[in-house]
DNA sequence: TTGCCAAGTCAACAGGTGTTGATTTAATTT
DNA sequence: AAATTAAATCAACACCTGTTGACTTGGCAA
């Protein structure tokens, strides 16, 4: 019988891409202080050497996760106003469109480091120039930006309470259509107001 | 802080308060990963040693931080669930009653360090019994369960946005009785919708 | 096969963490 | 004034953190 199951063949981009998943596990759970290089390269199986190798240090890994999905199609899908509010809905509640939740994903890993000072440069950085400023400009008018920033704390809000202090009071609602257009009517309450 | 520099008397009891008070301003601005108990001991003016003795440790200095501003009349204020939406927009947007703002403060105490294992669940317990519970009991009927959670999420939102991703488009809006409306008209539609 | 260089591992560092036992200091009591 | 007791300090502990230089290994090319 075969002792390797895995072969490990030598390739970096692999390992590196290895790496790279498994600090997006790891930082989608604990917070940025919370995690160690040698939980993620454990889960990875390589070296914890290898991470400041490749990423130039912990800072660096956590910069390249946030930043390794796409951003500029963040706030691709709603191209009006008008669905904005119905979009949000379903990237709150939906959990079965995968491109959705890895957007959400997106929104757990940076809620979960916001404070760490050297995590949470990164994150404003990436909120402002990726979310705010995108949502501002689609939003448009004269509180546009206020408005915005209404939206990202509700759904940063959803976020905080559903996965981090794990009080779902949602998942009561057991008609998903429901809950959805609840949703809905509430980030376009927050456009409205 | 100010400290006593002339006399330092021996004092349990103050040398404790000393303590909680550094304890309090430094896990309102980091996370409970992110501060060291050698931080507040400098703070407080006393040994690091001291703490582990009189709090039993970091979790229970934590415990104590959280649970030292009485809970019971967290939600006393507002009698009935019609004025429950003008209430929570002062909480969020007022910041020169000083109740209200220490009321907020531990908000921001809980969302810091909700991620961390050890300080997650001291808050998800706080978050259940001494938020969520008052809460659902006050508006009542049948999604009233619902319903909290969603004010709930939405005090968080805002908490994260403005004082840990500092984005605070909130400021632009120079009027704040506008503001304030603004967010009772939110408030009021996550408990109509 | 023989070099060769990147890919990966190892071990150790310097610094920081929370915690604890022994010790010293100050205030109160006898 | 001496004894006593609580309050505060000191020093060290065992452990964990991210990082780095030296080392070994693997796979491709000449």
């Amino acid at each position: 019988m075969k002792r390797e199951i895995i072969i490990k063949r030598r390739d970096a981009v692999a390992t590196r891409a290895a790496i790279l998943a498994a600090a997006h596990q790891r930082f989608l759970r604990e917070s940025y202080d919370g995690v160690g290089l040698r939980d993620i390269a454990g889960d990875a199986g390589v070296d914890v050497a290898l991470i400041s190798r490749y990423f130039g240090g912990k800072e660096g890994l956590f910069r390249a996760v946030v930043q390794h999905d796409d951003k500029p199609d963040m706030f691709r899908e709603p191209k009006s106003v008008e669905e904005l509010p119905g979009f949000l809905a379903k990237l709150v509640v939906e959990d079965a469109d995968e491109n959705l939740q890895q957007r959400m994903e997106m929104f757990i890993i940076m809620l979960r480091s916001a404070s760490s000072p050297k995590a949470g440069e990164i994150i404003r950085e990436l909120a402002h120039h990726d979310v705010l400023g995108p949502l501002t400009e689609l939003i448009g008018g004269e509180h546009g930006e206020l408005r915005a920033t209404m939206l990202l704390a509700i759904l940063m809000g959803v976020g905080v309470v559903r996965t981090i202090m794990m009080v779902d009071g949602f998942a009561d609602d057991d008609d998903i259509a429901e809950c959805t257009e609840r949703f809905r009517c509430l980030f376009a309450a927050a456009l409205t107001c």
